[in-house]
RNA sequence: GUGGGUAUAGCUCAGUUGGCAGAGCGCCUGGUUGUGGUCCAGGAGGUCGCGGGUUCAAGCCCCGUUACUCACCCCA
């Protein structure tokens, strides 16, 4: 279905394809405000300095810069990344955004002055990133954000509260189940030093890599890699299988016979996101001890989101805490939050029709034409559907009734409206054939077919 | 960034040993003189990705290149 694109990971869409995207868009767009959160937009470019605060993916970042450089030190003739005079990114220069979260902080930042906190926001823009175009990875591509700062700390109970919110949107979407899998951060990195593993970040990666070259693999990572014994690496495994849908995680974990205050922290943290979504949200939720996240910035509860049956595409939905993203002199701003990737679920819907739209137009009236002459008191019938919220159009010419009703039919538009010589109207519902005599002051379509909808299973 | 595959009409694809550029679908016109979809007839539409080489002759063989695509890495 999704047509390739031209420029590969720049997708564009057709308009019956945009009006399934529009509708994931305008269904994430209410849930987010019925939960009180308000909407931002920050600019396109932010400075490479900024960009890179959160880690090393200088490869991914699109520079920006304009053709016309005065030193000509480096044009965007690879598209490349913007360098200065030593050939390494400047960090004054500019690159387009890889996600929302780090131009968020930025924009707290900037604007705590002005901004009431806890500040909750959400946050719908496309973002870049240089990576491998495949399905559901796109250069450039939507995402849908909401967090939650706070100004010096931020309840842990927000942590609960964006779990719920995202269940809420995400329930709402046209999408086959979805499961939200949870970890801690604390947990995990107080368990590993409760067994002797220091490079706590080192471990996280390759139980990272878990589900992709099994535990054997892992196992000999953890030992070549980063000088973890045989007991250490088996111990790191099994935290990592714990698997629960209720808080009897917490058992199995203290089973394991580990002691560590970070990790009791953690493991009360998670405890409480699982317990409370469990019973506001059942079957959504999953404590999952071997969700990592690549990111380095996320202190505390960690979250990610497949659709079932459609693990391969990987994370529609991540997210986590960070606690020190942003900060001002002495303040903080810490803060929780999800980023739902709307271009890589909008692709997977189209791909395998989980969804389709009604019609392809808005259009709902084709207002024929009898003569050449007619155009204009045409235009009168579509006035008045219009008044009532009925998306009409006009003919342009006077080609055959035939001609008419097919272009009518061609584009999807269900019906198409007739004026007789003596001045009455027939509308004609161009599927079944039906047609009526009707007052273009008065008559209506059928509420389903007033406005193109989204029909769930194609 | 690494490795594989592919490239011919709007779409899906044939194209024999190297010998006139093809089919189906879609599109346009007419049959049907102002109520579509079926049927019939006709028509339009091509830099065979691009550049070079071999050859009397290249869509086909050789070299290069670009784009697309799948997997890896990583991620939404």
């Amino acid at each position: 279905m999704a047509r390739t694109a031209s420029l590969s990971g720049f997708p564009e869409l057709l308009p019956d394809e945009r009006l399934v995207e529009l509708h994931v868009l305008d269904t994430l767009r209410r849930v987010f405000e019925l939960h009180g959160f308000s909407s931002i937009e920050t600019r396109a470019v932010e400075t490479v300095g900024q960009l890179l605060r959160k880690g090393e993916i200088d490869k991914e970042v699109y520079g920006v810069s304009r053709l016309q450089e005065e030193d000509g030190t480096d044009g965007e003739s690879d598209g490349g990344r913007p360098a200065g005079a030593s050939g390494r990114p400047d960090d004054d220069q500019l690159a387009l955004h890889f996600d929302l979260t780090v131009p968020f902080a930025r924009y707290v930042v900037e604007n705590a002055g002005h901004l009431v906190f806890p500040f909750r926001r959400y946050q719908i823009q496309k973002v870049w990133r240089g990576e491998r175009p495949q399905e559901g990875r796109a250069r450039e591509f939507t995402q849908a954000d909401i967090d939650v700062v706070g100004q010096s700390q931020l309840p842990f109970r927000y942590d609960v509260e964006l779990a719920l919110v995202i269940v809420d949107a995400l329930g709402s979407l046209p999408i086959p189940d979805f499961q939200l899998r949870i970890n801690n951060r604390k947990l995990a990195e107080g368990f590993y030093r409760g067994i002797g593993l220091e490079d706590t970040a080192g471990v996280l990666r390759s139980i990272d890599k878990l589900d992709k070259i099994g535990p054997e693999k892992v196992a000999g990572l953890l030992q070549s890699e980063l000088g973890a014994t045989g007991d250490q690496a088996e111990a790191a495994l099994k935290l990592a299988s714990i698997r629960a849908e209720d808080t009897s995680f917490v058992e199995q974990v203290r089973a394991l016979g580990v002691t560590n205050e970070l990790l009791d922290e953690g493991l009360a943290e998670l405890e409480q996101v699982i317990s409370e979504a469990t019973k506001r949200a059942p079957g959504r939720v999953l404590a999952d001890l071997s969700i990592a996240r690549g990111l380095d910035y996320y202190t505390g509860t960690v979250y990610e989101t497949v659709l079932l049956g459609h693990e391969s595409l990987g994370s529609i939905c991540s997210g986590g805490r960070y606690d020190s993203l942003a900060t001002k002199g002495n303040t903080t701003f810490p803060g929780v939050g999800l980023s739902i990737g709307v271009t890589r679920m909008v692709q997977r819907i189209l791909n395998q029709e989980l969804a389709t739209a009604s019609r392809p137009v808005p259009t709902a009236v084709l207002v024929s034409l009898n003569n050449d002459e007619s155009w204009s008191s045409a235009q009168d019938v579509a006035d008045a559907l219009r008044t009532r919220g009925i998306a009409v159009e006009v003919a342009a010419t006077a080609a055959k009734f035939g001609k008419q009703i097919k272009y009518a039919d061609r584009r999807g538009i269900p019906f198409v409206w007739f004026t007789n010589d003596d001045g009455t109207h027939e509308v004609k519902d161009i599927r079944s054939g039906d047609q009526t005599t009707a007052d273009p002051y008065v008559w209506s379509p059928p509420a389903e077919d007033l406005a193109p909808s989204v029909i769930p299973g194609g």
